[in-house]
DNA sequence: CGGCGGCTTGAAGGACGTCAAGATTAGTGG
DNA sequence: CCACTAATCTTGACGTCCTTCAAGCCGCCG
């Protein structure tokens, strides 16, 4: 059974825009001090508020028409790609406030599959339609090339030869900032994707990734519970991750 | 002494636009069938044609502000990190008609140097005029969008988890697209770069990569001389390659 | 010709993957 | 509320691909 790619219409409409899009990744370009309202009115008719939909519903799948962007609003969501033999490859975890297809605008199709891990609502972007309004307000233009360029330096920082414990403490320290930035404990949070996921999206064997948490734990780096994480020793987190820290915030 | 693949750079002015700029990423936006010729002219009027430089010079610097972005007109660019320990990554190489620094818009500076591998002559877009003239010009936009959005995949297809045959396989597929796409042989080709310097793309050790070509050379699915490549039995190359390539031209 | 950087070749070692089993936990139905 | 099952996670032993270390070889330029 496949779920609709389109999916349907938030009936909550736009009432609690901002209580939602406060974090959203168009934040500076939809909230006031964006001096052109009527930009902000227009950017708002072609947004549709979608969801909530439960964990395992998928956005969008491999290979389908591309015809728009994702902002998460809530939950996250998981996107991968499923090589010819039956293994994943994790692409990325999507946080609230962070956008989901700017690859698919290229091959005009999307490139990889896009699921909820948990309870997952959604802003849906007619690409389009924001093209065209990108053309009239520069900011959204800038945004949008902010965006894709981010992306680009996101994707080249998996692609270092890293070790284990490098890759485990920079994806935790990831993580960590990112609840950071959207007003969650950076210190303490809760895995929301397996230790599978993890190890597909860092590119290591699951025993790999149970291991070095676990040791990470006996070692006083972190206080593992199951899913729930406490980053007891930031600091020594952050020396091991130095040099994948490098490159991304260069 | 280089072999002359292409004539020697005329340091005029446009006169050989066509010439030069015919397999350029923005042909589809410059060259007519471009039905805006007012658009064509003032694109032109934002470029700078700079070089020839030798091989060694460098286009930008980790840290440089970003001004502008960069096309290559001729020759080959590498463009590279250095981390703490003094190991250089290569992050790409860049042939004619491709760009480099849009991965600096976001960080508004240059997360890498760019180097020429040999004498290379570049177009120089400030980045600024860009923009603006990409308001104006959708089709401009719209090519934008699409380059960065290329980026994103391009970089993605190196954060696999692939051996070294598989690594080695698609770069020498890769490349030989790409000078296929620029009216070179696909065949037959010269590498502008090091040993070194291809291990330090694909993340593998020099000796590695001298290994590998070594067996597919004798396993006759290469014939390498040095630095001049042919790739005898491109399919089993392609076969090699396909978990890679699967992901990159989705 | 002689030196130097780039390339090749061999041997040893390590980091991580794979295989296999066992331990917890979550989920389900009685 | 409690079995029972399935999924997730952990733990251990072993194998392997690649790196590292150490020479030796070539081609190139002074």
């Amino acid at each position: 059974m496949r779920a609709p790619v389109r999916p349907p219409i938030n009936p909550e409409g736009e009432g609690d825009a901002f209580t939602f899009c406060g974090t959203c990744a168009f934040a500076p370009v939809c909230l006031p001090g964006g001096y052109d309202k009527t930009a902000l009115a227009r950017l708002h008719m072609i947004i549709e508020h979608v969801g909530p939909f439960p964990a395992g519903t998928h956005a969008f799948r491999v290979g389908d028409p591309f015809t728009a962007v994702y902002a998460v609003r809530a939950g996250t969501v998981k996107t991968y790609v499923v090589d010819d033999e039956g293994r994943e490859q994790v692409l990325g975890f999507h946080l609230p406030g962070e956008l989901v297809g700017l690859n698919a605008i290229h091959p005009q199709r999307y490139p990889c599959n896009a699921v909820a891990l948990d309870e997952v609502t959604l802003c849906r972007f007619s690409f389009s339609a924001m093209a065209a309004l990108a053309t009239q307000v520069p900011d959204l233009q800038a945004k949008l090339f902010d965006l894709l360029s981010a992306d680009i330096a996101r994707s080249a920082v998996l692609a270092g030869d890293y070790s284990a414990d490098e890759r485990i403490a920079s994806f935790l320290l990831g993580l960590s900032e990112r609840f950071a930035a959207r007003g969650y404990s950076p210190r303490r949070f809760r895995l929301t994707m397996s230790r599978t996921d993890i190890a597909n999206y860092l590119r290591l064997a699951t025993e790999t990734v149970s291991r070095v948490l676990q040791r990470f734990d006996h070692d006083g780096l972190v206080a593992v519970d199951r899913r729930e994480i406490e980053l007891v020793a930031p600091d020594r987190l952050k020396h091991l991750a130095r040099r994948v820290m490098r490159i991304g915030p260069a």
